[in-house]
DNA sequence: CAGGATCCAAGTGGATACTG
DNA sequence: CAGTATCCACTTGGATCCTG
């Protein structure tokens, strides 16, 4: 599939709609995504330690991430068979793998806030169209 | 803020709902942005250019994701005050910084398909709670 | 051409309560 | 403890129509 496009050595676009590859795309554009994998790259965590990590996520949130994010092959979840339950999570080596790009991305963030807050309060006075959305 | 943490010199933690920093991650955690930023990583774009390059956007989208970009500094908008109308789209120096890591992101999606079409078939038969969510 | 304005269906995600 | 289940407010985003 579009193998025909010479700058696509893969064969896969994430500009297409169809491609598969714009699935992962959209898998990886969640800020829980985020946030969960950079949570579980500092090792091993039971399903509470990451709640507690990942400041606001909800347990519904928190589980739903983390299945999808086994389903894709990113993340292992070993049940241990004992009462209370307990639980763990961690990063496959595709996972891992992914992680560090996506810490970037994380780091990232936190390292442009300065300019970004000022560019926000420069277009701020006041509000155009991007006030509503975040 | 958050200056007590020897791990965040920057004083700046997206695992925190609060932060400033969580704010840019949400920002950043939209396919669109993505695929904007990416297809603007090829140079100055006009919007009718962009809108056929990124497959799928619709002209709204596509209004919305690029104020957003400029309302935080990553993508400059000029106007020229012809008929028919001419607007350009640029990343400026932060937006090519950022992109840089968007674009490894997408090459990362579209490098990682088979594994994760692979998983996602392991997983199929047939879905638990991944299913619904994409 | 660029994009504003509406309308609306569907999905997202939060709060809460409950269970093995 | 690690979820599941339910309810619901809100947002997202698509479709459509309109204008300078």
């Amino acid at each position: 599939m579009y193998s025909n496009d010479p700058d696509k050595p893969f064969g896969y676009d994430a500009f297409r709609r169809e491609c598969m590859s714009h699935t992962v795309l959209e898998m990886l554009s969640s800020k829980w995504v985020y946030l969960v994998v950079g949570a579980l790259s500092f090792g091993r965590r039971r399903h509470g330690e990451l709640a507690r990590k990942v400041e606001g996520i909800t347990p519904k949130m928190l589980t739903q991430t983390l299945r999808v994010l086994e389903r894709d092959g990113l993340v292992l979840r070993e049940v241990f068979p004992v009462i209370p339950p307990r639980v763990e999570y961690e990063l496959t080596e595709l996972g891992r793998n992914l992680a560090g790009l996506l810490n970037e991305i994380r780091a990232w963030s936190e390292r442009h806030v300065p300019e970004i807050v000022e560019a926000r309060k420069q277009a701020s006075p006041d509000s155009e169209g991007a006030s509503a959305a975040l």
